[in-house]
DNA sequence: GTGAAAGCGCTAACAA
DNA sequence: TTGTTAGCGCTTTCAC
């Protein structure tokens, strides 16, 4: 535990104190200078340090380089941590997300990150692994330790989301809204994309989709499943669930399934699903999308790369962050929340998805 | 910028102040409790409080249940900042990287995220957008706002990475060195995996190789030319360089030319990009392993779910980013710096490589 | 075992 | 314009 470090001068400034001050031992910061020893070295008080430092007020000329001299010579920079303290704000925001490991938050954390960067701001990010306790705990400090909060989290129970979200503010929700709260909430369309793919698998003539499903708690999966049902039962046609997963082994373990179905078109949770079942289907030689159809969701990078193409909804993820981030900005300076925002997803027809085939291919080996 | 919550009562502790005292308008953390709060209705000290608060030195049962009923009721939570400023550390650490779009930096973090988690410390992140200059003073701002920092800065010169390292420590780098320093190192031998692949390559009579390459500036990207240039000066076969990028839209847009330099094995600069070309390739008619064989780089996830599974060399990401808190956790902890580590990466045999074609295929179409 | 008081490094109201 | 001083919210000697 202990750094050792005992030495540094052991009085400097605060000569007035009448017992000799006490030091701690580990430098929080690295650079050690604090605005006193500048102070000091340059002959002001520490006031007119602060006031140079931060360019505000007027001080003379002749001050102003001495101290810039002075904190040039010892190598100064103020703390960030007790700027924190003194000005009640941190210039930091946090993030908070189910899962590191899923694209859409790693583009959401870019996005938030790069945003927040350009207004000077910090990011802190943790990961709650889906574990909703946990969250909760992790979000209050992250808070604590931030200005604002940009949060994902697809499990909590309302009730629960909705206790906590007064000690959270300035918070913004994503894919998650706070039916009757002033919370600000960007979310995907997730059900606006489902259509859009139905519609589309719907016109190329298939009449029996199966569905791999994503993890069961998440909203996101909720809500294409609700929207498939939906479609199902308003357009008459057949639909399958396949419980699968989020990722690409999910996919690929479910290949032979989702063909044994008798489906003529696949539509996965995901791209990485889509992707992994494009590869089980690969292995089984089965041709897409003559034998079968498949589409993906979230129009991740690769996605137009695979064999054959990927047709998908894409959702603006990036864009998500950078949202997030204004959504924040907005909130921290007391404006008001604003209208919730739902992005629609486009849907991007490549070239996995096709006319349903002539025959039954699958039922007669 | 006010927040308009005046009140809060104007004067809670303190009572033998002269004046009124002042009180800001914003507060930094949402919850609003104070130490002095909590004594002052659980009728102690702040002294006792905080003992309570920390399960530290021991307090008479009573008093504790007096404070843990006060605390409870006003919802108080101790101020992190106040604490890092009171204690001189921030239970926090930093992590730079040049890109957070890239899956080696992303993996890197979520590693880093879950072990420095699961030790009590946050995660502050800050992308550097490969620019030199803002990065150091990124790297300095973010560290002084923490405990320690990781650092991924492939391009900085060597001499600035030197002068800046003093100011960082606690430090920890990743991919790079500073030779004759004692910053821990954590890299991975992106030579040593050249050298597999290629040994791979031959072995399957391959004696013309055209390298992807990846952005000039990096590194990790230089690592594998001068390994690719050694190697073929020693082993005798031809090498090709064709510059490229890192992500799948270079690797497609490489495709064609790639094939037009009648090597019969494409090196890839990663998997992103193999998967690119393999995908262009597969438009342009071309048989993979049966026409032209191909390797990337990482084995990040979907690179046993392409088709042809791709032949890669895997390297630790995850574990980079915990054995990065390890490191700097002993760091810390005054512990010396210890050997630098290098990752040998593994050679993963796929389906993307095979046997050199009997025939030229493509100079005569 | 408990409280008083000094201190972490900075900012800002107020007075000079 | 500049310095003095109180304060941000917490921790930790030191004396009782």
């Amino acid at each position: 535990m202990s750094v050792g470090t005992g030495g540094r001068g052991l009085d400097d400034g605060d000569q007035q104190s009448p017992r000799p001050t006490r030091r701690r031992g580990g430098r929080p910061g690295g650079g050690r200078a604090t605005i006193s020893r500048v102070a000091d070295v340059a002959g002001v008080s520490r006031a007119t340090v602060s006031r140079v430092m931060n360019g505000t007020s007027t001080v003379a000329p002749e001050l102003v380089a001495r101290v810039r001299a002075a904190a040039e010579a010892l190598d100064y920079e103020p703390s960030p941590v007790a700027r924190s303290l003194a000005l009640g704000r941190t210039s930091t925001v946090s993030l908070i997300v189910p899962d590191l490991a899923n694209p859409m938050f790693q583009d959401v954390l870019r996005g938030l990150s790069a945003a927040a960067g350009e207004a000077g701001h910090r990011l802190l990010v943790a990961e709650s692994n889906e574990n909703v306790e946990e969250e909760s705990i992790l979000a209050v400090e992250a808070r604590r330790r931030s200005d604002g909060l940009v949060l994902a989290s697809p499990r909590a129970p309302e009730a629960e989301l909705r206790a906590l979200s007064e000690r959270l503010t300035p918070l913004v929700l994503l894919n998650r809204e706070i039916p009757g709260s002033n919370v600000p909430s960007l979310s995907v369309d997730y059900a606006a994309g489902i259509r859009e793919i139905v519609a589309h698998l719907l016109g190329y003539g298939h009449r029996h989709l199966v569905y791999l499903a994503g993890p069961d708690a998440s909203t996101s999966n909720q809500d294409r499943v609700a929207a498939l049902r939906a479609a199902a039962a308003a357009d008459g046609f057949k639909l399958t669930e396949l419980p699968c997963g989020a990722m690409f082994e999910d996919g690929h373990a479910v290949a032979r399934a989702a063909l044994d179905t008798g489906a003529t078109a696949i539509v996965a949770y995901n791209d990485m699903v889509a992707f992994g079942t494009l590869s089980g289907l690969h292995e089984l030689g089965v041709s897409v999308p003559r034998d079968i159809s498949i589409t993906g969701f979230d129009d991740i990078p690769f996605a137009r790369y695979t064999t054959p193409p990927l047709t998908t909804a894409s959702i603006p993820r990036n864009e998500l962050g950078r949202q997030a981030w204004g959504r924040l900005w907005a909130l921290m300076n007391g404006e008001p929340a604003g209208h919730n925002v739902r992005f629609q997803p486009r849907l991007l027809v490549r070239d996995s998805t096709g006319p349903v085939p002539e025959a039954g291919r699958q039922e007669e080996p």
